[in-house]
DNA sequence: CTTGTTGCAAATAATTTGCAGGCAT
DNA sequence: ATGCCTGCAAATTATTTGCAACAAG
């Protein structure tokens, strides 16, 4: 049944299913709360099998982004990584903690930032539409810096 | 004497004092808080009189970064705007608050939000180093939208 | 069928780098 | 003098687009 969820979203968007959105949607699915760029969601799918385009990987996050199905951030500490990062909307909105090392993305939602910052745009005269936060650290996990390059 | 702090400021650094430099630290002496694009120096520095490059102002940018003297942000709302924006670092830390309608940006600094994210990253086991907040609204000026692209 | 979709290659946009000549110290 | 700098053009990186062949409904 989680199986058949792909094709019905898909069709509610008014896509067409295809293969590569089959592919896509259900790679972002089967690795919930995990952040990827479109290079590394064609590696991931041209590994497994078939031939998927880099181009139709970046069509397709575009689409699904635009349909709300995938939510699209930008991380970039000084060392500037200039990538757009894709994650599966979960509906839930929340920032970013990012560890400089191995790249692991934590997520957090925090009430008293979130109603500071709506203070403060009202206090400034804005109408706030949304936000980007992303704090940069460094994690401490065993297997840290793993993924560094 | 306001004049000759740019030499003073480049020797410190240890950068040779030359034209470009000159030209790229005034321009943003002249302008304090506010925020450019590395096209939006080269055009304002090209339309004054001499011809420097789109690679010197990048590489001159890059330098003054490093040496602390400017401050690199990336604002990047749901339509991408991917270009590096540069101000003058005035030691101050502080996040933004930019107009999606004509670029305004808006400089603020909220200790509580500051206290909380300490406290989160904390709780999360990081190491906290850094971190970019960005909120995207619309302001209500007289002239809003004139910059609209 | 008929229009949306795809892969490929070429095109963009932002930024970086190689190189030979110039300039600051 | 001599090594840091500069402008120009070519190279990179990330992403987009034109186009003809192809497949979903």
């Amino acid at each position: 049944m989680s199986q058949n969820s792909s094709p019905a979203e898909l069709r509610e968007i008014g896509l067409k299913v295809t293969a590569p959105r089959i592919k896509v949607l259900e790679f972002f699915q089967q690795n919930p709360s995990s952040h990827y760029s479109a290079e590394e969601v064609y590696m991931a799918l041209s590994k497994d099998d078939s031939d998927i385009g880099i181009a139709t990987v970046y069509r397709v996050l575009t689409q699904f982004e635009q349909a709300g199905i995938l939510l699209r951030s930008h991380f970039e500490s000084s060392k500037g990584d200039s990538r757009a990062i894709y994650e599966l909307n979960e509906g839930k909105h929340h920032d970013h903690l990012v560890c400089l090392d191995c790249g692991h993305v934590e997520e957090f939602v925090d009430p008293a930032i979130e109603k500071r910052q709506n203070e403060i745009a009202k206090s400034l005269g804005f109408k706030l539409q949304e936000h980007a936060l992303a704090m940069y650290g460094h994690c401490q996990k065993k297997n840290c810096r793993s993924k560094k390059k």
